[in-house]
DNA sequence: TGTACATCAGTGAACGCGCGTTCACTGATGTAC
DNA sequence: TGTACATCAGTGAACGCGCGTTCACTGATGTAC
């Protein structure tokens, strides 16, 4: 293949940061190389670097990507569905998807400094803005972070029911 | 150098298996090798296969050390400089002798069912018990991973501080 | 509008590197007599 | 208690492999006239 249109370019660099946000929070950044991104685009690994510098460039517009389409989502639900949705098994088993405060926080804190590291202090700031309250944040990002890491045992489940229980009877 | 007693190569062992447990909550288990860990208890890293079938036994051995001390500490301790202590910039800033739960949250998560998925379980609902709430350990969990992934910025310290005064005063 | 040419997104082979793991070897330890 | 020998924890070089990254090349796109 040849050169692509400008518009085409674009949308595939678009593809390319979508597709990543989703794998990074499914699998873990370490577990996910660049050519593992590039081939679920449809695209080969070696055209990665015409549109992005390094991995951990992805990496920290992944995290950015992955807030952003957070903050697009809470604008328009109730908080009663937000935390009855937060707290389901399906957002526990589909991380790709999910909640990028819990999908990313290991790869986060492990990281260091950086780019990835202010998008997403950025990203708990909003979050904590529209809770209300950065405990309920914590509780919210443990519980999941929990259910995930136990999932398949007894306690998972009980650790989003009693969590559940617990925030909206507090509403 | 030649063979080592018996006695000394069991003490060699469990420094692997303590050395394998600070360095995997400090950095991750995919940025510490067999070679680090090896190197970090003054050995070479051919003689770990004498010890151990692969790393990921490592791994799981290291998870449940890790929450074995961590019962031994919970043993003779009140509930309240527990919590202060969980909460503390120290314990943030310190993984590698904190919270196997907060520590290796993100790797078990990542890695899927196993031993040290089995251990980590176990250490949940032990850690649970003596809470005696999974709320609460979801909340502390959760206050601790936050406040690594953002360490360095104000929200930080804020977190750790209002998880401590929610929790103290619902005492 | 049509033509000639420069641009550059994407290709795919190749790079150096560090990883987990293996293995022939060493020599002090443990044991049989 | 001594002696001869088998054991095996630790050594360090080597293995295959996949990673992030580079690069010469391709050919459709974009542009100058």
């Amino acid at each position: 293949m040849g050169r692509v249109s400008q518009a085409q370019a674009q949308e595939n660099r678009k593809r390319i940061v979508d597709t990543a946000a989703r794998l990074f929070r499914e699998r873990g950044v370490a577990a996910v190389s660049v050519a593992d991104v590039m081939a679920a685009v449809g695209l080969t690994h070696g055209g990665f670097y015409k549109q992005f510098a390094s991995k951990e460039a992805l990496v920290a517009e992944a995290v950015g990507k992955a807030f952003d389409d957070m903050g697009g989502m809470l604008a328009g639900v109730a908080r009663a569905d937000y935390l009855n949705w937060y707290l389901s098994p399906e957002h526990r088993d589909g991380p790709g998807a999910g909640c990028p405060a819990a999908g990313f926080s290991g790869d986060v804190a492990h990281e260091g400094p950086g780019a990835a590291a202010d998008a997403y202090a950025h990203g708990i700031e909003v979050y904590a803005d529209w809770l209300g309250s950065v405990t309920d944040v914590a509780t919210l990002v443990g519980a999941v972070v929990l259910a995930r890491a136990t999932a398949g045992t007894p306690i998972s489940d009980r650790i989003l029911a009693e969590t559940r229980a617990k925030l909206l009877s507090e509403e």
